[in-house]
DNA sequence: GTATCTTACGGAACACGGTTCCGGTTTCTC
DNA sequence: GAGAAACCGGAACCGTGTTCCGTAAGATAC
């Protein structure tokens, strides 16, 4: 039941980067690096490609089998590459989290503190409403999953962190508000945003983002 | 995999009233009540209260076999007195949801119309911070589940309904907001809210119910 | 180019939880 | 107390995650 996380990689650098190769390159790490075989190469590329499209029509929970097959490898050669499905969904949205972390400081440097938080929090709604049931994952307390929260959080929270900063410097907002308590509140709220048409999870984190600033 | 709801009691009146019988008495539902055997009612009422208790400890998600094995009955027993989880799930806590729904309009009655708001919609998170799991599953589009999403909707959203039309009555709070949206979304906040000592969804709802206010 | 060794593969097998089936038992009615 | 109907328990079934193991593919040495 419970795997313990292989965190070869420490969830800094890509992985699926645009050259194509994921561990194909001599690190300078030590020189610990072995050059995997051909074939694996090969096939976890041709994984990240066959669970993104499967993510897309099915979410991000559709059975390891059915990435499996539409790779067209065993079910084995998933865990090899991806001992847990959170590596594997890391590993897929990887270039999206690092877009929006890298985007924080930037609209922070183009715009008025607030607004940068605002604009912010809507680059994370699109991109989890956008991902059939990542939010909902992303929330899980499953053993399999620390992974997942671990990379979000790690990744997320301080740069949020530093937009609320900035913002409650401005008095803007009221200051004492945690990063991790209101990325974790945007995540929840993004939960079954999609499927649902009565149910706009923008909407939301806008009332929750007004309900932030000082009271005039 | 897909399992038609029977909703032989119209998610009307209890089903685990003081009187511990559950389908014991005379209704007068044109007659169509044949008076259950009294093993049957004898292990409806043990099985409510070994869910009841298991959902302590467990989660509402907690096997099946486990509830069984608690009441001292096979499972298929489970299933033919609660065909879906959803519905031993609201047995359980119908009496909460009913108290719930009813304390609304006391309320209203009771102060203004958006201290009235506050203060429900603080009812409502307590119960659903302390049902481990509850606020997760009541979000689950998974089938078998469209049962809890009706009742817990049905009988909360007009009470909410009634609330917000005060409170925009008396130009406290931006009108056009939507109560089915406002359930959802803190239900949503609700998630994950035990276990997790950094996050409280109680002051990220307070947040939200601040950002429905009007501007000044 | 071939032999050998290592790495990785595929699919069967296992574990686990929800759901259903069926032979046997309890309760009700007369 | 006897027969009929309702109900029960546990075994069996199914889908999904996870692991094992015999085999194939790639790398390396000659």
């Amino acid at each position: 039941m419970f795997r313990k996380i292989r965190n070869t990689v420490p969830v800094g650098k890509p992985g699926y980067g645009e050259d194509g190769t994921v561990n194909g390159s001599h690190e300078a790490t030590g020189g610990a690096a072995p050059r995997k075989r051909a074939d694996a190469r090969r096939n976890e590329r041709t994984l990240l490609d066959a669970a993104a499209a499967v993510f897309v029509t099915s979410g991000v929970e559709a059975p390891v089998r059915d990435i499996a097959a539409r790779a067209g490898v065993g079910v084995a050669t998933i865990y090899r590459h991806f001992p847990t499905r959170a590596e594997l969904i890391i590993a897929v949205y990887r270039h999206q989290v690092e877009a929006c972390a890298e985007a924080g400081p930037a609209l922070l440097a183009s715009t008025t503190p607030h607004a940068a938080l605002g604009r912010w929090i809507n680059l994370f709604v699109d991109f989890l409403v956008t991902k059939h049931g990542l939010a909902a994952v992303l929330r899980s307390d499953e053993a399999g999953f620390d992974a997942l929260h671990a990379y979000f959080l790690d990744r997320l929270v301080p740069v949020c962190a530093r937009l609320l900063d900035a913002a409650a410097a401005a008095g803007e907002i009221r200051s004492g508000l945690d990063a991790y308590e209101l990325m974790r509140g945007v995540g929840n709220l993004c939960i079954g945003a999609d499927n649902d048409p009565r149910y706009d999870a923008r909407r939301l984190v806008e009332l929750l983002i007004a309900g932030m600033r000082v009271p005039q």
